[in-house]
DNA sequence: ATTGGCACTCAGCGGATACGAGTGCCAGGC
DNA sequence: GCCTGGCACTCGTATCCGCTGAGTGCCAAT
């Protein structure tokens, strides 16, 4: 059992760990921290928290350092995150003003959070996938090259360019315009995309009633729907890894590759669960199912019209996480007020 | 003045040096090549090479290495290529059968690029600055929300969601269409873009004629037209940077800066001089101008129906030109093949 | 429960030494 | 005139050694 002053002891070592990257003493701790004892209590206590495992000695008689475990209770105990700088408050706000959609303003929320915290920056799509196809839009270039458009309520627009082998005359576009949209508008993506794939399944004699040019058209805007459900993550601040490499033991090429291979970060970032204010840290070792073990992810959610989706911050394990889970609560908020905002608007 | 011994000397040099990534001595050189001479001729040698700063000795009495002025001349005088292996040959053909788009057949190639090579690749796509507008479609999603969309004979289409503040009736899109079509419509990307400009630079008095609505359209189709004159560029193997980071002087920093940065490399990649057959190299500090001095860039032409655009591979100033040199002129070849049939399908 | 004291451990540092790969140069040979 | 074997010399790297100092664990005293 870890006694309260106890906590206090690993909150100091934590703190003074990621500031100086040395192992911290007992010495220093009650030097820099009001701990009204000396130093040979916090010693009694640092030999508690170390059968604890929430603290180690790189080796016999040297200060200690905080495992994976004694930073999760750190996190999970944090007393308070620490506040924003004004200036950093009002970088928020005019970085993002006037955004000209939501691309325009997911890819400036990734920069401003990586110039932020200094740290490899995050943000989840949100998730298109119970979004509604307002529109279907079919442009005849030639007579096989057609132009499918997919318009869903939340503004998101795909277009696809594709070759009907058979051709098709001007005059039929409006009919199979009006079929297309029969299938799918009004619907959500992920029931305009499960009849479109009901229609390919179904019966030969029935689907031969079928004309051949919507049946190849509607396989389109089935892989442009499905594309729709895939989620989809922008990310910011590589370069930074390189200056600290060292605090990653080494190497950071787990992390280049997480980030080439988006998918992992993904599947990380949504399993990840929040606490009641939406914020959530995956530390160390927890990422290993991931091929990450050296460092942390932080992650904070925020609301868009369509559904929740998240902000991340990946950095190393030895991070400074009252300051980082601060920034990214503070721009997930600022987000979730400018979609909100949006959502009136429309 | 460099004898033809003296080449073959810095060409084992070289090639020994990328190999063992360790200072090459005239004793290893005899060893592992088949010079008709004895060591001090070699040494010799080796000192009229240090004389034309060719190669230069890291400290006294120590191997030499190539300097960049020495990869320069190597690169230059190459004798041969490294031809590709049967199993690179179909690697390559095989990982680029039935590209779905433009955008798929890139995104393959990069991939395929950094597979191959174990470098960084970049694949550039072709201008579009030169290509003709073909249609312009404007749909109306409600009172003030339009989608505009463009397409070009070059087969790219863009799409923009824009709001005309002063709202549209359905009545008169097809008139706004037609409008905007007559604006830019069988004009290259450059001229349409020109006469938006020029439209809207107009004395107010004419301007005072033209519908606001098309004025707020215009200016949104201008804004996209530009978009189509910058170049982009695709890349991947950033991952591969972390492995060989003692390659680049210990800091691979500026590389990632510059794999975000992509306008660097662009304009990097845009300036290299090609020689007759559409390859480039840069070598070293050639780069200073770029922010890169331990890095090199080979790229290679391929031709798109649009025009000339390059793929290239970014690694340490040591890297293995023959193959590399070899694999992106082959890519680049079979790219440019791809791309023409596809030209001639349509 | 806390504290001062004390013996002990061990990483890091600087200096000394040995080793060896590689060079430059020279005198002699083809 | 070019090539070669030989030789003295240089200097980076590895190894050893002893020292230092920060930090610990434990114990007896408060």
């Amino acid at each position: 059992m870890v006694t309260e002053r106890g906590l206090k002891v690993l909150r100091a070592i934590v703190q003074d760990y990621v500031d100086t990257h040395e192992p911290v003493g007992s010495k220093s701790i009650v030097e820099r921290h009001a701990f009204g004892v000396s130093a040979a209590t916090i010693r009694n206590d640092m030999a508690l928290l170390e059968d604890e495992e929430l603290i180690t000695a790189p080796h016999t008689s040297s200060g200690r350092v905080p495992t994976d475990k004694g930073y999760r209770v750190f996190v999970d105990h944090l007393a308070e995150l620490r506040p924003l700088s004004p200036a950093q408050r009002s970088a928020i706000s005019t970085f993002l003003a006037d955004p000209a959609d939501l691309d325009d303003l997911l890819a400036r929320t990734v920069r401003l959070l990586t110039q932020l915290t200094g740290q490899v920056a995050l943000v989840q799509y949100p998730s298109f996938a119970s979004a509604n196809v307002t529109h279907v839009e079919l442009v005849r270039l030639d007579h096989i090259r057609m132009l499918v458009i997919i318009v869903t309520d939340t503004g998101r627009v795909s277009q696809r360019l594709t070759a009907v082998p058979q051709g098709v005359e001007e005059d039929d576009v409006p009919v199979l315009r009006a079929q297309l949209a029969a299938l799918v508008t009004g619907r959500s993506v992920r029931s305009g995309s499960e009849r479109i794939e009901a229609l390919h399944a179904s019966a030969p004699a029935e689907r031969a009633r079928i004309d051949d040019a919507l049946l190849a058209l509607a396989a389109v805007v089935g892989e442009e729907l499905d594309e729709f459900r895939q989620d989809r993550l922008v990310m910011a601040g590589a370069a930074t890894l390189a200056k600290r490499e060292h605090d990653f033991r080494g190497s950071i090429h787990p992390l280049l590759e997480a980030i080439e291979e988006q998918v992992t970060l993904l599947r990380l970032m949504s399993e990840m669960a929040a606490d009641d204010q939406g914020l959530s840290a995956s530390i160390g070792r927890e990422n290993e199912a991931f091929g990450l073990t050296e460092a942390s992810i932080i992650a904070s959610d925020y609301d868009a019209a369509i559904g929740r989706a998240r902000i991340g911050l990946m950095g190393p394990t030895r991070m400074d996480y009252p300051s980082n889970l601060s920034a990214a609560r503070a721009v997930a908020r600022y987000l979730s007020r400018l979609l909100d905002e949006d959502e009136n608007r429309r």
